[in-house]
DNA sequence: TGATATAGATTACGAACGCAATCTAAAAAG
DNA sequence: CTTTTTAGATTGCGTTCGTAATCTATATCA
């Protein structure tokens, strides 16, 4: 059946929001169309109506999923002002956080995956990092010395490492081990 | 055809080779078996008389790799005895292990999709994690203060996560200025 | 040494699933 | 009312993992 044309957009947005957490799920070549429109609630049909590709798909919902993250930083930061690192870190750096894949960072989820894909997702993924570093970049400038710029690179180095490490590992004290040092270091780091 | 049994074991040990490099390069689920064998010299059908599913042989292939890895490591370390941790910086943390993602770490190639696999591929990475983990706090306690193994797990999570992001971002500028920051916190961090 | 059982490999097959394209029917837009 | 746009069904074709039947050279044992 046919909607209208903002039904259509919504949809769309739909299906982009729903890939955006079903990727970081299962993957890119986790989830196959089918199961990827019907998680919005359409069918596979119509698939080729809205997108130009599987990767087209990707590289939309790779952006999505980006926008969310750094705009969870922001609000992180917004509710704590007194301390706006440690509230970047008290989530990112949580036990909860490696838990929950499918909202989580996508960096983490898809790291590994967008490393192999084409030019657009990298390109999405190139945004979404250029906006963490942003922000990091300005809560360092408050906090310690100059070079926020680089400070603010090797401090996502080690957040986006340290959990993707906790994930690969079965041994939850080690994965809560990594994290805590984690913290310490990016403490460290940010007031040098 | 038949063939010798020591054949048929050196034969395995080249399956899981090719697979500990063909996942890095493609993921889990970005071969099938059919090329997988092929790339042994071997054919589809006698996968399962060697590996009991897919996922048998990415553990087996993860633990490779990663063993492979951390030999890598060891050699590095071996060859530089005045400077251990700036021989192991200077090949993880450079350009060309950024593009040699076949035949580099395994947790950066591999590490979201390790993170969706079962307990066995975990398994896997845990063990190499923690011989990477072993050798870098070896390398720390030399050369700087106390509380080597939490500094180990900081310094290996800011490596993964710079390699990681250098990989997702299609500005070899910025992935190179992520590595660079990387380099300079590492030793500061081990310096501390 | 010679007969036999069997491990290792091959081809073939099956059911499910992948992405993509085409066609249809219907509703919205003009 | 006519044109456009859309959801959805259907179809196509390749590939996926896994199983089964077959073949043959090697181990094993008499």
């Amino acid at each position: 059946m046919r909607v209208s044309r903002v039904q259509a957009a919504e949809n769309r947005q739909n299906v982009i929001n729903v890939a955006s957490r079903l990727f970081r799920s299962r993957g890119f070549d986790g989830i196959g169309l089918k199961d990827l429109m019907e998680g919005a609630g359409l069918t596979q049909g119509g698939f080729y109506k809205q997108f130009a590709s599987k990767e087209d798909l990707a590289a939309q919902a790779s952006r999505r999923a980006l926008e969310s993250a750094s705009l969870r930083w922001s609000t992180a930061i917004a509710e704590h002002p007194e301390d706006p690192l440690g509230a970047v870190i008290a989530f990112y750096l949580s036990p909860e956080h490696r838990e929950e894949r499918m909202d989580g960072c996508p960096v983490v989820a898809l790291g590994s995956d967008a490393a192999r894909q084409g030019n657009e997702v990298k390109a999405s993924f190139e945004a979404g990092i250029k906006a963490y570093l942003e922000i990091l970049g300005r809560v360092i400038a408050e906090t310690g010395g100059e070079e926020s710029s680089g400070k603010a690179m090797a401090i996502l180095s080690t957040m986006v490492g340290a959990l993707t490490l906790s994930r690969v590992v079965n041994d939850p004290d080690l994965a809560r081990a990594i994290l805590d040092a984690a913290v310490k270091q990016v403490r460290e780091a940010a007031a040098a």
